[in-house]
DNA sequence: TTGTAGGCGTTATCAA
DNA sequence: TTGATAACGCCTACAA
């Protein structure tokens, strides 16, 4: 068990070599003989040699890590998009930062400023808090970072996200054909671009579709059980309920249903519910939801992809990348019934 | 918007003081005067000096950074450890640097050797493969480390777990309070020492309560929805089957109960299941699932704690905590039927 | 209390 | 092709 650290230069000792051949060996250059080189790594591997990374870092301003900002890991779509991430970073040779924010802003800044110090190659964020300044400031300087799921029309950045519309489009068109024409929207916080987009898809939708007014029929929800269980209060108390909600994830919809079921209405019976993500439960039958699927850990992919492209490339223009989504018809949709 | 590096050298030269003083006064030193300090975090402030942590590393050998090994952060109770992980060391100032395995031996050691070439501070891990000679020589080494629902006698460790016989005991109490006495055991992989501690205390429990043979009642899955649905191919195809099932964790008893229901068995009206975990979803009434709690947040947070206070004081002798769970009855569970 | 000098382990530049 | 030497940015004796 070696004890004390083995460095470059032990190596250098070692082989008769000088300490900046060894080095080149190692890095894999061109310049040093084949011989040479097979003959510094049999040395380094004898002595136990490993490269210290801070060092590296130091010297060559590139620390191989990326720092991944989500607002808490414990969310089953946020952690799929990390594994996604690191899936990809990882085999680009990168070690992931992770920072879980709760979406509190001080904590944003706090963990960005963090990973910066650290000198991380990139950053992949699902950030709310993007018109802050000091958000801003960091995001405009010159460090790579690629936004998920939330954008700013004012930043100049890579993006990658769900097909918001697309999928909210097709959700719609496809409970339109079981006959529903009064129906509600579960939509996520308004910060979350992703969410306005989706809002503007159903809006829309319902223009193209012709169906009842979409304002007096929307509820503005977290993306949680608890959530959707409060919007359930909200849509079975109005004097003409929706015959059926779309809501903008897979735990809200699954907290609808639950706060429905305990007001005397049944999905898909009484009220048809769509959710969005298809979190694994979402298939089993106790569940089985209806539902847009959305593969978090594709966008997660996408964007270290992304990230390691601009990493190379920092001049190359900002890219857009969405990912499609898929209609899953399960049984928390039915046709409408005329009472 | 500050373009190249603001080093320790540009605070010491705008305010016309010593490299060391610089360093010393934003260290917090107490050999600084108040007002030269203040002076200072002005200076630094204006300039907008960011200490690098890559050159603080080399120099002091501490990252600030902390390794957490695990095998999939997609996985919901994976990802509750991580975050209780997090919580803490962040508190104290480090980054959370994370690595998935899959489980894969290969993969954790090169894994372990990234994160040792980074000079982690620390790894805190959920591992599989104590047994093999590599892992063992990096644990043995110096770096600190404290393991995670499975541990190896061979190794002086700090190490955090679940309390696995208490709570396999007290499920098993509750459901021969209920009147089963022939109760199947869905458990883990073997080479998990809490799949194994869990078996033990369940043998040890029908051994107590006089229950019928254990040995044939138990059949191997892994933790995961698919291996619940296996199983219940294997325990409805007994001969006789039994009227309760222990499972090792809340998915497998969620594909349990999918899997029995498929096969025309009604939980908990033939069968009664028991899980464990206790997921956000297992409260929902379609779920309903009676488990026993086991808080993986908190041993994530008990986990980080441990090893804090290891880098702290290295030669302390190895601790072992027991994170307590807790048997919370829900709606899988029912007197057994006399037939 | 403040200043000076050296080194942590690499990589990069330039000679040889 | 290989070798000497200077950074990278910080911390810490030690000297003043």
């Amino acid at each position: 068990m070696g004890r004390k650290k083995i460095t470059i230069k032990d190596v250098a000792r070692e082989s008769g070599l000088a300490l900046s051949t060894v080095s080149n060996a190692l890095a894999g250059k061109a310049l040093v003989r084949p011989e040479t080189r097979s003959h510094v790594v049999a040395v380094a591997q004898k002595l136990g040699y490993r490269a210290s990374i801070a060092a590296r870092t130091l010297r060559s301003q590139r620390s191989y890590a990326i720092g991944v900002l989500i607002e808490d890991v414990a969310n089953p779509s946020a952690s799929a998009f990390v594994r996604g991430v690191e899936d990809v970073v990882n085999r680009a040779g990168c070690t992931l930062l992770l920072a879980n924010t709760d979406g509190d802003l001080e904590r944003q800044v706090a963990a960005m400023n963090t990973l910066l110090d650290r000198d991380v190659d990139g950053l992949v964020l699902i950030s709310q808090h993007l018109a802050d300044a000091r958000i801003r400031e960091i995001l405009g300087g010159d460090v790579p970072a690629v936004l998920v799921q939330r954008c700013d029309p004012d930043l100049d950045l890579d993006y990658v996200g769900g097909d918001n519309s697309d999928g909210i489009l097709e959700a719609l068109r496809y409970v339109h054909g079981l006959g529903h024409r009064r129906i509600g929207f579960l939509t996520g916080p308004r910060v979350s671009s992703s969410a306005r987009e989706r809002l503007e898809a159903f809006r829309r939708g319902v223009d193209e579709l012709g169906l009842e007014d979409a304002e007096s029929l929307t509820y503005e929800g977290r993306y949680s059980l608890e959530a959707g269980m409060e919007a359930a209060g909200f849509f079975s108390g109005m004097r003409r309920p929706p015959t059926c909600i779309l809501a903008s994830n897979d735990m809200s919809a699954i907290g609808l249903i639950q706060g429905l079921g305990e007001r005397g209405l049944d999905v898909p019976k009484d009220i048809s519910v769509v959710g969005l993500d298809d979190i694994e439960l979402a298939r089993i039958k106790a569940i089985d939801l209806t539902t847009i699927r959305l593969e978090k850990r594709n966008i997660g992919a996408e964007a270290a992809a992304l990230l390691l492209r601009r990493i190379d490339t920092p001049e190359a223009p900002a890219a857009r990348v969405i990912v499609p989504t898929k209609l899953i018809v399960r049984g928390t949709t039915a046709p409408v019934v005329s009472s």
